[in-house]
Parts: structure tokens; C-alpha cells; sequence
DNA sequence: CTGAAAGCGCTAACAT
DNA sequence: ATGTTAGCGCTTTCAG
């Protein structure tokens, strides 16, 4: 830098205002700058600057390194907020962190990152205490239990769930089940989604004097099979399954076949939170309730670039439901 | 830090070492740096070391940002490297970055990582020269066309097709197709296990006389069943298709079915590359060429990080085929 | 409008 | 075995 602010005639200072146009430089001595820059080939040190200026304009997704969950919506948040942050002009990167957050601090200490985005929210998170006592802006994809004092972006599955039971009691289904994971006992435990949506769930079964189930479903489309055997077990009347996660579809279908079960003739299914691809997927395509993970993406790095920036004064509670695409037909069953 | 060194009565120097174990400090006088380090809650500034140390200990995943191909292998390569650079004291974050390099100089450029992996390789691919040029150390997870002078770990997919072909053949099958990405004209024209694989496809159709057709697929289950469609015209007698794009096999049987064709009895789908997982989902289950991610991953993160500690001398050509999974019946047809 | 200079928080010789 | 000290490369008041 210094060799630039020789090569131009100028102190090193002038170099750092027009890199950053911090300040008001002559347009002549901005194009010296710049052609001593470009003559000798100048790249900015990003780790200096972060320590001179405490900012790096890198920004972490949280991504939890147990349960090798990648889920299709996991890769649209990453990807649509990268999107986002690059047109705010900022890096977004996924960072694998441990889902009790005990290695957050190594990273955010001494602002490597900006901020941070946290994706996979339980209830009781134990990473928003840690981002709070670290002090770093961040942003959640999820909400913990009591989130009123946190920004965060959502996926509505009350209303999700709502409108699930509605399209399919409007087509004449009372008996009903919901497939989640089971969670219990790893570290993913509280995991807000399954617990906001079993609870909608529940409510809305009684409420309405309909028949209802959860059914726990262990991994892959092994999983998902023994689930629906679970669920006939339980039901055998049951027309209408409602599957949160995503690799066990597949086995649901299975396990019903193997039953003697038509589908959607016998039983409906219909995959909850998921993605158009996922569900053209199957065979035949599901009904899905399609999770909003783009824009969720997108929101989540405008809140908290806006943090940030010191743009906004408000923090965002921004909730969105799922939207109903109703499969069409397939073609020619298999035969 | 300079507090942690007046609490411990000790010099900021020392401090330092026991931080970073750099230089033998008596037992007595770790302990209490260590108490004062508690005590005061410090928490190291990570920009700061990097900028005196130059070494970050943070390596980065590049992840192309065009074209959405967020596939369960690339997850496996990010989890599996990450993992491994963990254990060996090290971060992995993935990276999004233009497919053409071009905004790799801003994050490489004063050492806020300290190497860098490839994925999804091109046969020319432009980022290994703005690497080299950027003398960053890196290791691709795939070739490039000239990639003697290059440490590089991958898939070995000429194996991968000669053993797909053969298993296929011993069935009794010799008429095929290959169903591949359409990348032409993206910014991932050149994608080089795409080439390899038809490549190697080609020759050994020749070779052994067999019949074969390569089928460029679209986007999607559409894309897949466009594609079968394709086969079928060009050879109504073929009997084996090898797909080597994840999420258009569900397309592809679609296809077959519709035009009446049983699988597998009639034709045999084998997925290439790809995961078990992804296999599962499948009706009928999918017999699949597994892709060795994990494997990779693990490999490509030992490179780098041997590289970066100077452990190895010699540059890894590590290479390794996809084993055959021949699926297991998948129960009832779907009636 | 531009320059001088004091750091940012830590590392790594070099001394002792 | 521990302390001194000169940077790492840039930002940012404060002067001029």
C-alpha cells in the first residue's frame, strides 16, 4: 500500500480513502491511485483492515455439524442469503458449529465475522445465549420458544399446519396422522419446527373432532416405511398423512403399498415444509406444502445487514406459511 | 490481553505463548495465566493473530454459485472435509464463489484463509490459475484436463463406467444410454466428470460393440422424463440406462413407465455417482454406483492441511471408483 | 483536499 | 523461563 501511495505520488492515507472512498478525493488523484493500484497489481489485506476497522463484511450462516441434516431448505437458505448478502455487498458463508455453541466464540471473537445467521433454531437454543453474551449482531432463521426480544424470520407452521388440515379435510379426509423425526435424545432435542407443528397439530385434531396421530419416524426411507406401519397399526381407517421430513416420503409410500394402500386413491400424503423438487421426487408426485426457504434466505441477510448497517431501528418478526401445491397427475402408474 | 498479563503478573509475550503453546511456560505460571484468562473472560482476537501470524487455521470449501447444484455429494464433501479439519485444528467454511474466480482474489488476499479445496472441476477451470497466480495453497476435489502438477483427489470415474458397463452387461444388457447434465452453454460448460464419464462410456461401447446413445437431461423430473423419452425414440430396444444426474432418475422412470416400460424387468435404471440415500427414495429402489464423498472429503482435507503444516511433500493423486449397490427388492408395487 | 501519526491486538525474534 | 519490542497492513482522527 505503501509502495501504491509512492507509485502515485500520495500518502497512505489517500490510498485508504480512495479504496474505501471514505473520503472526498480529487477525481485526478483518484485515477493516480488507481492506476498504481492496477500497475502494481494491489490487493487489499482483508485481516488488516478487519483489525484497523473492526469489520470484516463477512457474515456466518450457523450451520450444526450433528445429524447430517442437509436438507434441500437448509441449501436454498444458504444459498438465496449468499445471494442477497453479495448485492448488500457483503460475504455470507456457512460456518459448522457445534448446536451447543461452544466453539461460536473462537470465530466471532475479535469480528472475524460481522454477524451471524442462525439456521435450525430448538426452543431453548443454547446459541443465543452465547451470541448475546458475545455481544455479535445476528439474525434467526427459527424462533426459540420466547423469541419476542430476538429478530428472526420464520417459516409459520401454525398456520401451516392449519391450512394443511383444511385442503385435506375439504376433500373429505377426518382421519389423520404427522409424520415427524424423532429427535428425542440427540442433541437437535427441542427442535422448534416439530414441536410448533405437533402442537398445531394436536390442537387443531381436537378442536374439530377429528382423528389424529404423530408418528415418530426414525432414518431414510427405511424410517419413513416403518412409520406407515406404525400409523395402519394404530389407524388402519387412516386417509390422510402429513410427512415433515423430508427422506422418509419415499418409505411412507412404501410401507402404504405394501399394505395395499392406493395412493392418493386410499391415502393422501402430503409433505409438509418441503420443496417442489423434492416432491416431484416421488412416485407418485406428492402434494406439498412448499416451504418459503428463498425468501426466508433473503430476509434473513436484509435483517441483518440492516442491523448492521444501523439501517433499521426495529427488530423483524417476520413470519411466512407454506404454500399448498397440489400435485398433478403423473402418468401411467408403474406396473 | 495486556490485562490477563498484569493479572497473572506476567508479560503480554508470555501470555501469548500459553495461548498458543508456542514456548515452554512453567506449570505454575500457565496456571495462573490460565485463571486470568478466565477470571477476565478473554477471548483471543482472531484477526489480530492471523494479522501478526499469518495463518488463520480456516481453510474454505469453494462453492460455485451458479446453477443451484447443491447435490448430496457436495453436502458429503462439505461435512466430511469439515469434520477432518476439525480434528486436525483447523475450520472449514464453504465459500460461495462466481464459478469464473473472479472475486477470489477479495477473500484469499491477506491471508484470511489459509488454503482453499475446489469442488464441481472443469476441465479448464479458470480458478486453479487465479489460485496458483494468488499463490494460495489448494487442493481440488476433482481434475482438471492437464492435472499432473496439481494435488487433487477424486472420484475415479473411468473405473466407475467400465464397472458400471460390465456389471450391466453380465446381466445380459447391450443396448444402452447414458443420461447426463445439459451444462452446455452454463458457466459450467466443461464439467469434468460429466466428459470423463461419456468419454469413457463411448469407448467402451465401442469397444465391445454394444449399442449406446448418450441423452442430455433437463432441469428436474421433467427434465428426466424428457430425456427417456429421448432414449426411447432413438432405441426402442434399449434396456439400460445409466443417470448421472440426481434429481432427473425419478423423471427417467417416470418416462419408462409411461411408455409402458416395467423397470426393471424390462429396462434397468442405474444411478451413477450418486448416494444410497438418494437410491432409497426411489420406486422401485434404484441400484446405484455410490459416490465415495465422505471419502473424498476426508482425503481432500488431509491434503490441503498436510500441505499447509509442509507434513507431505509429494502432491496427492488420489483417486477412487464409485462401488456398486444393487437395490434390494422395494416390496409391493404401487397399485 | 491531503498528510502525519497513533493505534487495532497479537506474534515472534531477540534479549536476559 | 520470561520479558522487550518491533512490526503485521491498514484505518482514522486530527492538523494543515
Amino acid at each position: 500500500m505503501q509502495q501504491v501511495a509512492d507509485r502515485a505520488g500520495v500518502s497512505i492515507a489517500t490510498v485508504s480513502f480512495v479504496v474505501n472512498g471514505t473520503k472526498y478525493v480529487t477525481p485526478a488523484t483518484t485515477a493516480r491511485v488507481r492506476a498504481a493500484m492496477r500497475d502494481l497489481n494491489f490487493r487489499g489485506n482483508v485481516v488488516a483492515r478487519a483489525l484497523a476497522s473492526r469489520r470484516t463484511r463477512i457474515i456466518a450462516l450457523l450451520f450444526p455439524t450433528t445429524g447430517n441434516r442437509f436438507s434441500p431448505t437448509t441449501a436454498q437458505f444458504f444459498m438465496s442469503a449468499a445471494e442477497r448478502a453479495s448485492e448488500r455487498g457483503h460475504h455470507l458463508v456457512l460456518w459448522p458449529v457445534d448446536p451447543a455453541g461452544d466453539d461460536l466464540d473462537d470465530l466471532v471473537s475479535g469480528g472475524l465475522v460481522d454477524g451471524v445467521i442462525v439456521m435450525e433454531v430448538r426452543m431453548d437454543d443454547p446459541r443465543v445465549a452465547v451470541l448475546t453474551s458475545l455481544e455479535v449482531p445476528f439474525t434467526l432463521i427459527g424462533r426459540t420458544r420466547d423469541s419476542r426480544g430476538l429478530p428472526f424470520v420464520d417459516i409459520d407452521f401454525e398456520t401451516t399446519i392449519v391450512s394443511s388440515i383444511d385442503h385435506l379435510e375439504s376433500l373429505g379426509h377426518r382421519r389423520f396422522a404427522l409424520v415427524l423425526e424423532d429427535l428425542e435424545g440427540t442433541p437437535m432435542a427441542g427442535y422448534a419446527p416439530h414441536l410448533r407443528a405437533q402442537a398445531t397439530f394436536e390442537r387443531v385434531i381436537a378442536e374439530r373432532g377429528l382423528v389424529g396421530q404423530v408418528a415418530p419416524a426414525g432414518a431414510g426411507s427405511d424410517g419413513g416405511r416403518a412409520a406407515a406401519e406404525a400409523i395402519l397399526a394404530a389407524d388402519p381407517d387412516v386417509t390422510a398423512v402429513l410427512v415433515m421430513k423430508d427422506d422418509s416420503s419415499a418409505g411412507v409410500l412404501v410401507g402404504l403399498y405394501a399394505a395395499g394402500r392406493r395412493v392418493p386413491e386410499d391415502v393422501s400424503v402430503l409433505s409438509i415444509a418441503s420443496s417442489a423438487t423434492h416432491a416431484d421426487q416421488h412416485y407418485p408426485r406428492l402434494s406439498t406444502m412448499v416451504a418459503p426457504g428463498r425468501e426466508l434466505g433473503i430476509r434473513a441477510a436484509d435483517a441483518l445487514i440492516d442491523q448492521l448497517d444501523g439501517v433499521s431501528d426495529d427488530l423483524p418478526h417476520f413470519l411466512l406459511p407454506c404454500t399448498l401445491r397440489v400435485a398433478e397427475s403423473t402418468g401411467p402408474a408403474p406396473v
